[in-house]
DNA sequence: GTTCCGCATGAATCGATAG
DNA sequence: ACTATCGATTCATGCGGAA
């Protein structure tokens, strides 16, 4: 595979050199190794999904539960050091079952990470639109993650207006069930704007989205398994940053938050530490197609 | 007002007397002290929402939010000594946002709740359809609630079959076209014997739901608004109980999960320390017409 | 080219069985 | 007794092949 035009960690000074060495990159290595080399304040949004509690054993050697709270807060405080003061942090996370119960490592590294000096700011729900299935005697199957928002201060950057959403398209994912008469009456809604203010209707073709994402999982679609889908990270890079600013995720899989910075027309810089993950993420992301930053006619 | 048909607290024993004395009672009372007056082990679902933190100051004074665990874990220790063993307690809660962060008092009373002995089993969501509008320049809204399941023990009745669920659209057009094979199918296999086939596929014409609970909140259609629409205490109780079980709120606010119980032909016990949420509640339970629990023939 | 249809698959969990 | 492994259970999506 060539990988020519993405260079990797061997290509970056250690001397603290210019941002942009640090842009587009991304690196197989130990994110807490990695992170400690950076410059500080100069990531815009950091996204990123951990391992899971013992769930990628196999991948990632197994973070106990009960140890999760101390494996993840050098790398939090390493996150907190290179992201940007007005920056922000999102933390896709689901607490697993042990022994009949939800674990509690979530709840307390919350706890924790604001001791560390972190804000929590908010915390976004992803509703799993399909979920995998399972039926047990005391348990439905779970169709939500958590997405924490963390930040370094109360004023933060954060653009709403890149994520409202027309009103078709959000009654249309707002949920599979809703009934044929909503449909009817949305769609005779749009009819009688006919004699209305035009405007108004502008005016009202988007709303502001909630604090709750419905979107599906990615299935194997391809031949890898992604944590979560294009739009989660997307949907989180439009609001917390523009064109030309900084995406990180220190834990990145096969790609994801990469491939959907490149199509947003963000830098990105990623870190896996699973030679076979790296390698997957470098060739999806180079999949990721995207015009060049300046599609105009020449002068 | 005749309540004469809905003995208040003055109507009990205090001797510990039949337990029936305690059904179908709507108490005005502070909670804990009525708690502490009823017999262990004779509630089958606890469903309630506490107030909020500091939200509803004129109503109950306004609980800081800073000194929530430290009010509930009393409440809670008598709720655990009232519940069966078997049975289920359901908190619905929401942290507010205190000082531009999500205040931590939600999630360090879970954390407080199982040191008392209660299990986290689950955490359910519960997506608010059609939420408030509102707009802030760091923050959406919010559209979304917990509510948390805890138990005695591992072991708790569960009737999951009472909240299955029409299978998605995507069936139908599957249903159709399998139904043929199916028919094919099942009438070879009468023949040689096995039957089951048609009655796999009458049983699928329902699902089980999963975590996230999709009700739209009971918007002001009476005077007054209620913590949750009557839909969400009804759900847990089909979920967790039979008819003629025990459906305990102590703090019952305007009624609605003594409302759902006697509708669903539970017995219910309310409490509340206002007044005049008090009357509301005999008011709205009052208005909930039910056959009587044994529509039967005289032997 | 479209549309339709069949099928594999996913960050799961429990209870029983085995060591 | 305590840990490790395995089978059973189940929903909705998107891809690929077929009509």
């Amino acid at each position: 595979m060539d990988n020519t035009h993405l260079p990797l960690i061997s290509g970056i000074r250690h001397d603290n050199g210019a941002l942009s060495d640090w842009y587009d990159k991304i690196i197989l290595g130990d994110c807490l190794d990695v992170l400690r080399r950076m410059p500080s304040n100069m990531v815009d949004v950091i996204i990123t999904s951990p391992p899971y509690a013992d769930s990628r054993k196999h991948t990632y050697g197994g973070i106990d539960p009960d140890n999760y709270v101390q494996w993840f807060l050098p790398i939090a405080a390493e996150l907190n050091r290179v992201l940007k003061p007005d920056g922000t942090f999102i933390l896709n996370i689901k607490e697993k079952v042990v022994n009949g119960e939800r674990h509690t490592y979530v709840i307390e590294l919350i706890l924790a990470l604001r001791q560390q000096g972190w804000l929590w700011t908010e915390e976004f729900m992803w509703h799993k639109k399909n979920s995998p299935p399972g039926k047990w005697p005391n348990r439905f199957r779970d169709a939500w993650e958590r997405c924490l928002q963390f930040n370094k201060q109360k004023k933060f950057r954060m653009y709403q207006d890149q994520v409202k959403v027309p009103m078709g398209e959000w009654a249309k994912s707002r949920l599979k069930n809703l009934s044929e008469t909503d449909k009817r009456r949305d769609n005779s809604r749009v009819g009688s704007g006919f004699g209305k203010n035009v405007s108004n209707w502008v005016g009202r073709e988007t709303v502001y989205p909630d604090n709750v994402l419905h979107l599906a999982p990615e299935t194997g679609n391809k031949n890898h398994s992604a944590a979560f889908p294009l739009e989660l990270p997307a949907w989180f890079i439009k609001l917390f940053t523009q064109e030309g600013d900084l995406v990180l995720d220190p834990f990145l899989g096969s790609g994801t938050s990469a491939a959907a910075a490149r199509q947003l027309r963000r830098h990105y810089l990623g870190i896996e530490i699973k030679e076979d993950y790296h390698q997957l993420a470098v060739s999806n992301v180079e999949a990721i197609k995207v015009f060049p930053v300046q599609p105009r006619l020449f002068a």
